[in-house]
RNA sequence: GGGCGGUUAGCUCAGUUGGUUAGAGCGUUGCGUUGACAUCGCAAAGGUCGUAGGUUCGAGUCCUAUACCGCCCACCA
């Protein structure tokens, strides 16, 4: 045998890394501009600057990937836009955590400038980490024109987008009730508090009323916000209250007036039926407040320390104040009750610190005539969402949606542009740094020291990567981008923002389609965490399985939209199914290599042939329907499962045999044996970019090696990253017949096989056999060859015959109405054959009866012409068979 | 309180225009290594598709109800 190069296993540690480097520096990654064709555009979700590569990436990179290189492959220009995110949050406690525990310093110490100069160098250090393992996925995303969120453009984009949304006043600063994050001493917006469920206590107290003797009873969960009541609120009906309306309270310990006010907002039935009135510290109370015109009284500082609101207990933490408050009112005898209680506590979905809710000025954006634009969009079809059923969820946010707010008490990322003048009051909001009041000329100005909210700036992504606001030519030619791909937890964060802002700034949506992928959790179903320690690394699993066996895993193992639960044992299996590619590859390769000449004449295609062939191309159209309809998942199985089960454990067992039949044939099944891998390879590409790359290249080589021209018709591209994606093609006649012979021959083998297993006879053993295929006769004549080797049957033995007078002493096999005898001596248990015929005529009757019963019911007249026809082929296929079975059972006897 | 997803073989999951004997991988059992691959091959066992109704000639697939698990949204003190 010829030596060929390929190692026994396919070994992706030598050939990831090289791969990635040529595409790369072969300019692949790169649209190649078409003018004809509709561009191919994906923006990839920025990953934070800080981060590191977790599941969820490898999950959003591999699916991207597969879009990005299928598109590629179809021929259109395609574009795929890597960068990463400032994660302001994030970023900045990663860096004042390092500050802490390297130099020990706090960033208050060290000063807003030179803290910001200090996250900039991090940056530099640290930013490349995440993209280079990004790489190490595999994506073939345009790194030229990588950006990142703060950088010079987009900060540009950030301002002119800020710029225009307060001219048009949809941007305003006021007081208003925002979560406020004590720990990072920042507002947060509502998307960024999470509700968990926890055990706390519900305690109940006497709201006095001015001088009566009488009080009202009531409920909170939190008693520190009682020193910042401003009323106390019942419902107007209620007989209990009714005549207490107007009348005056006194907070508790304080002392401090507050007036007794009817609402229907209040419920009767609940607790003690009447409510106390926190505006400053709850969102329903605010709301109340705002209706009655009551004051806000303001009771904690900015870390959560009660202020000087709450007069004796100033300067304690609130949980502290919690508990003296109540030690005193206990004292002071007016209290009624504690009891335990399970409520929803709003905690920081960053810190996980429980977020406190209190009045502070901030800026917001109006986004009621955003969310209008967005809803119309998907609505009407031009914007559509994948898996569909994520629309109703989208619809539902924006229809409820609620204000913005947007500024953040940090330091790093973009400053709001807008300037307070120390001299009129007014602020002056502009696109270039003023040096004085836009409205009185001052100088005195000083710029607002918050920053914008992350997400402020994802959400000009898809354009202000592209350029915008300069008319760029790229913008102008891949914008707006086709496929916005990321995870469903990010729907409201980023997605509907980036529609809205798409369309407020560019007119259009930012993409035609919005595909959402599930979450990936770890083997129980648990989100991963650090703290958790369930956390997978697949840095891990590409050192163990190799980057392509992740990828095929991540791909096929669910369905869009829905989560996924890690499993290590599945990655395995397709690093297995990797180095099945690699083999077959090995094999095809020894094929060519072994290939003489071109024949003069081509022999006719075998049996076998035609049967690969048309397999193939009901692949190619069911894939194509496949990736039509988004079923990734479902068009990676199909190809696994037709490379496996058909090509490798079919195909190339039958063309080993082919192999030997002389040189035109040997030529000719070689020929097909490159042209079925070199689909597949194209098919697997997106799914499995490395192996199949390398696999290709090999394979060209050997197909060009000496002036021979195995291969496509087309050619060989210069790489199968850039090659042709397979067309759907219909397979000739003889071909779609050859499926029909093929599954025949196949049964046969089968349960020969199965006997010969049952039997335990030795694996080597060639045994004889009588066939008796009736019309079907001729073709297994010809495919006696195959039959004889892939059963081991004795050539010489091997009997196929129209009809045949059953052998005695021979165990008896029916496929269908084909009757097999295998007369394996002293093996042959007359007693037990009987019996395992009896029971197959048995289980044939009982389905005759069933067909039977069906064709003379309703369904003979109901159902469509071509599903009964189907039916009535199969009873008189059962009933030949029982014939069949009959006659081998009278043989026995 | 509203909404969504899941429930299919021991385990992890497919099964997308309803078509009449439900599939894969892993695991299990038996057998097998000189020539693509033991990261392999051959064969086998294993499921009344959560439950109860309904629509239909026909339901894992559509409808209704319900149980359990998970998630999202929501101002009940």
């Amino acid at each position: 045998m010829t030596e060929f190069a390929l190692p026994k296993t396919y070994d992706f540690r030598s050939v990831e890394q090289r791969l990635y480097a040529w595409w790369e520096s072969q300019g692949y990654f790169r649209p190649r501009p078409d003018p004809a064709a509709q561009p191919f555009v994906i923006s990839m979700p920025p990953p934070n600057v800080t981060g590191e590569l977790h599941l969820g990436h490898a999950m959003f990179v591999a699916v991207e990937d597969l879009m990005t290189r299928h598109a590629r492959m179809r021929g259109a220009p395609t574009l795929w836009v890597p960068g990463s995110d400032h994660a302001g949050i994030a970023t900045q406690l990663q860096v004042e955590k390092e500050l802490l525990r390297t130099e020990e310093v706090t960033r208050e110490e060290l000063g807003r400038e030179a803290f910001v100069e200090r996250t900039w160098a991090w940056k530099h250090k640290y930013g490349g980490i995440i993209t280079q393992q990004i790489r190490r996925l595999g994506a073939s995303c345009d790194w030229s024109r990588e950006r990142f969120t703060l950088d010079e453009g987009l900060s540009k984009a950030v301002r002119e987008a800020f710029v225009r949304l307060y001219e048009k006043g949809l941007i305003y600063r006021g007081t208003y009730l925002i979560n406020w994050s004590p720990g990072l001493r920042t507002a947060v917006s509502d998307l960024e508090v999470e509700y968990a469920e926890e055990q706390g206590t519900l305690y109940t107290f006497k709201y006095p009323i001015a001088g009566k003797e009488e009080f009202i009873p009531v409920a909170t969960t939190r008693p520190e916000t009682i020193l910042g009541d401003t009323a106390v609120a019942v419902h107007p009906d209620d007989p209990r209250y009714r005549h207490l309306i107007g009348e005056t309270c006194l907070v508790p310990i304080l002392k401090r007036p507050i007036p007794v006010i009817h609402d229907t907002y209040v419920d009767r039935e609940f607790g003690t039926g009447a409510l106390k009135i926190t505006p400053g510290h709850d969102p329903a109370d605010y709301e109340i407040g705002q209706r009655h015109g009551l004051p806000i009284v303001n009771v904690l500082h900015p870390d959560a320390t009660m202020n000087e609101n709450a007069g004796p207990y100033a300067g304690l933490d609130r949980y502290e104040c919690r508990k003296r408050i109540w030690a005193d009112m206990e004292k002071a005898g007016l209290t009624i009750k504690t009891e335990p209680y399970t409520m929803q506590v709003p905690r920081s979905q960053r810190g996980g610190e429980v977020v406190e809710p209190l009045v502070s000025t901030q800026w917001f954006v109006r986004m009621k005539p955003l969310a209008e634009p967005a809803l119309e969009v998907v609505r009407n079809g031009s914007l559509r969402i994948v898996p569909e059923r994520f629309a109703k969820v989208y619809y539902n946010w924006l229809e409820n949606i609620r204000d913005w707010c947007i500024s953040r008490q940090l330091w790093w990322g973009h400053r709001i542009p807008a300037w307070h003048c120390a001299e009129c009051g007014q602020i002056t909001v502009a696109r270039i740094d003023p040096d004085r009041c836009a409205h009185c000329g001052s100088t005195r100005i000083e710029q607002d020291p918050d920053v914008l909210d992350t997400w402020f700036s994802s959400g000009l992504w898809p354009f202000s990567t592209l350029g915008w606001p300069e008319d760029t030519p790229d913008l102008r030619t891949y914008y707006p981008t086709t496929i916005m791909e990321t995870g469903y937890d990010i729907l409201f964060f980023w997605v509907a923002r980036m529609i809205m802002m798409g369309l407020e700034f560019t007119g259009q949506p930012p993409f035609s389609t919005v595909y959402l992928h599930g979450l990936v959790r770890d083997d129980r179903g648990r989100k991963m965490s650090k703290t958790l320690g369930n956390f997978i690394d697949p840095l891990v699993l590409m050192d163990e399985y190799g980057t392509d066996a992740l990828r095929f895993y991540l791909l096929t193992s669910s369905t869009p939209g829905n989560d996924i639960n890690v499993s290590a044992d599945r990655v395995e299996g397709n690093r297995n199914f990797a180095n099945k590619i690699w083999n077959a590859g090995r094999l095809v390769l020894s094929a060519v290599a072994r290939a003489g000449d071109r024949p003069a004449s081509m022999p006719p295609p075998t049996l076998a042939d035609g049967w690969i062939r048309a397999r193939k191309a009901q692949l190619v159209r069911d894939v194509a329907r496949l990736f039509e309809a988004y079923q990734y998942g479902e068009a990676g199985r199909q190809i696994y499962e037709f490379f496996w089960g058909d090509f490798a454990d079919w195909y190339l067992e039958i063309a080993k045999l082919q192999l030997d039949e002389g040189a035109a044939r040997a030529w000719s099944t070689a020929a097909l044996m490159v042209e079925v891998l070199d689909d597949s390879l194209r098919l697997l590409h997106p799914f499995t970019p490395f192996v199949t790359e390398e696999l290709w290249g090999r394979l060209k080589a050997a197909c060009q090696a000496g002036g021979r021209s195995f291969g496509p018709e087309a050619g060989w591209e210069e790489a199968l990253i850039v090659a042709r994606w397979p067309e759907p093609t219909r397979p000739r006649p003889e071909e779609a017949e050859a499926v029909g012979s093929f599954g025949k021959v196949m049964e046969v083998i089968r349960a020969i096989r199965n006997v010969r297993s049952e039997k335990a006879v030795e694996p080597q053993r060639r045994i004889p056999a009588f066939i008796r295929a009736g019309v079907e006769a001729p073709m297994f004549e010809s495919q006696r060859a195959m039959l004889a080797h892939l059963a081991r049957l004795d050539p010489a033995g091997l009997n196929i015959t129209e009809d045949l007078t059953p052998p005695a002493g021979a165990i008896p096999l029916v496929v269908g109405t084909i009757e097999i005898y295998l007369p394996l001596a002293g093996m042959v248990d007359s007693a037990a054959e009987r019996t395992r015929l009896s029971r197959e005529i048995e289980a044939v009757e009982a389905q005759v009866e069933r067909l039977e019963k069906l064709l003379s019911s309703a369904f003979a007249q109901r159902a469509p012409a071509d599903v009964v026809r189907k039916e009535r082929d199969k009873l008189a296929e059962l009933k030949a068979s029982r014939e069949s079975l009959v006659a081998s059972l009278d043989a026995l006897q």
